[in-house]
DNA sequence: ATGTTC
């Protein structure tokens, strides 16, 4: 049991659990969080996890967790992790097995109180066209040539089709591509279970929401990034479906073997990795390529059965109907990239599992509009509660290798929830509040009640104050699409 | 998160 006792506080927002803890960490564990959060964190398995992860061999210079963390498989939700290159591992479990999970949101010039009225109806329409649900099939099923099409492109294969614009991918992490993406070493049944699965929401915290812009704290960045006050934006949660599912459970066996090839010592089973240069390692990067494109393509693919939800109750798409697109961000993967860690230049693969990419002002990487102000961090709170928009920063290369928190974080589990909340009631509250809720699942409602998530905006505020990202704007739901 | 236990 890990306590209060055992982290050395750096400052308000950032504690330290150092490698003299137990004799096999490599490296230190770093918690962002105020106090209370500190206290949430230390109550299930998440530290724990996370000091599991800082004995790994070949990482550089700490684990980071975020206010938002909470326990996962093998490694926290909310983790942040550096192996080095070429000398370093890679696991599945690091990445978690939603691979490419993640967020994007489209901003619109939209009123919303002139809007009000339609949102019923808009409501309706949107959970008739993102189809969702456990098992949920798309309306684009595609031949087994075109997936590894799409698996190569990701983002790029939308935008041949026509469901793209160029400005959504410049809008995209990555431009909504990771280049050496390789179909080969997908298996045959991560590809029949991904092919009838693109443009679907999914199920459990996955979402497509509608909201309106409440309060801007950066004035200047909203209006690069198109944000207005009280105008309506939309937000699609989701990720690589049973395809990335698939990809992760098979290489997850697979490492069992590894593991012992490679004479890796693990604290925890549900750690299983592979050097990185090693080939069981690159097959499982090139995998996770192949479903993190898969998910790019699939949030694209929900964004244009988005927008034409939008024309259908608001009539064509021109001026300020248009939804245009703010980012796309991962909160699940792996990536290799450059790090100045303790003062050194490095190359590492960094593991974000339920943590997002949070680069600066001036990274290459980003539109030119962007490159100005840094990158979005988009921060989804719970059903029915706020959603933020942050921007990252210079100094969280130090801090967390240029990593941000993922939205609320779990504080209940998922059968305590579901045993204790019930969704019928649930939907009374959040439609009493103003939201209209379209849930295929009214126990899956109950999942993901409010009372089962941290708060949000303690959470933003942390990695606010703790100099990770900064505020631009609040965002609060006003419909809800759920499997 | 997930054809919620091949």
């Amino acid at each position: 049991m890990i306590t209060k006792q055992d982290c050395r506080k750096i400052n308000n927002y950032i504690w330290e659990i150092s490698t003299s803890f137990k004799p096999q960490m490599t490296v230190p564990v770093w918690i962002f969080a105020d106090e209370e959060l500190l206290e949430e964190a230390l109550k299930d398995l998440s530290v724990t996890q996370a000091v599991n992860v800082a004995c790994l061999p070949g990482l550089a210079g700490h684990v980071a967790i975020m206010p938002d963390v909470h326990q996962g498989y093998g490694m926290p939700i909310g983790g942040v992790m550096a192996a080095r290159v070429p000398d370093g591992i890679i696991s599945p479990g690091a990445v978690g097995y939603d691979i490419n999970c993640g967020v994007r949101v489209l901003a619109s010039g939209i009123d919303y109180k002139s809007a009000k009225r339609h949102l019923p109806e808009l409501a309706t329409a949107l959970y008739r066209n993102c189809p969702s649900g456990v098992g949920g099939k798309g309306s684009v099923p595609l031949s087994a040539e075109e997936l590894d099409k799409m698996c190569r492109q990701g983002a790029k294969w939308a935008l041949e089709k026509g469901y793209a614009t160029e400005e959504d991918l410049q809008r995209t992490e990555e431009f909504g591509c990771l280049e050496g993406a390789d179909p080969n070493s997908v298996s045959k049944r991560a590809k029949d279970r991904g092919r009838g699965q693109l443009g679907t929401l999914g199920a459990g915290n996955h979402f497509l929401e509608v909201d309106v812009i409440e309060e801007i704290f950066d004035q200047d960045a909203a209006d690069i990034m198109g944000l207005y006050e009280g105008c309506l934006a939309i937000q699609i949660h989701c990720g690589s479906r049973g395809f990335g599912h698939q990809i992760c459970t098979d290489y997850v066996q697979d490492f069992q073997l590894a593991v012992i090839n490679y004479g890796i010592q693990l604290p925890d089973r549900e750690l299983v990795c592979a050097p990185i240069s090693s080939k069981e390692g690159q097959a499982y990067l090139g995998a996770m390529k192949a479903a993190a494109n898969f998910a790019f393509a699939n949030r694209q693919t929900l964004a244009y059965h988005a927008r034409q939800s939008f024309e259908e109750v608001f009539g064509s798409q021109t001026g300020n109907h248009a939804l245009r697109q703010v980012y796309d961000i991962a909160h699940n993967m792996a990536k290799i990239e450059q790090h100045n860690i303790n003062g050194e230049e490095m190359t590492v693969c960094v593991h974000r599992k339920g943590a997002t990419r949070a680069f600066g002002p001036g990274f290459e990487g980003l539109p030119p509009e962007y490159q100005e102000i840094g990158q979005p961090v988009l921060v989804p709170g719970s059903m029915g509660t706020e959603s933020w928009i942050l921007l990252g920063t210079e100094a969280n290369d130090a801090l967390s290798f240029g990593s941000s928190c993922h939205g609320a974080g779990r504080v209940m589990s998922r059968s305590k929830a579901k045993k204790e909340i019930r969704g019928e009631r649930l939907r009374g509250e959040l439609e009493k509040e103003g939201i209209n809720v379209r849930a295929g699942s009214l126990p899956g409602l109950a999942e993901e009640a409010p009372q089962a998530y941290k708060d949000v905006n303690r959470v933003v505020e942390t990695v606010s104050q703790a100099g990770i990202a900064h505020k631009v704007a609040r965002l609060r739901p006003v419909a809800v699409v759920k499997g």
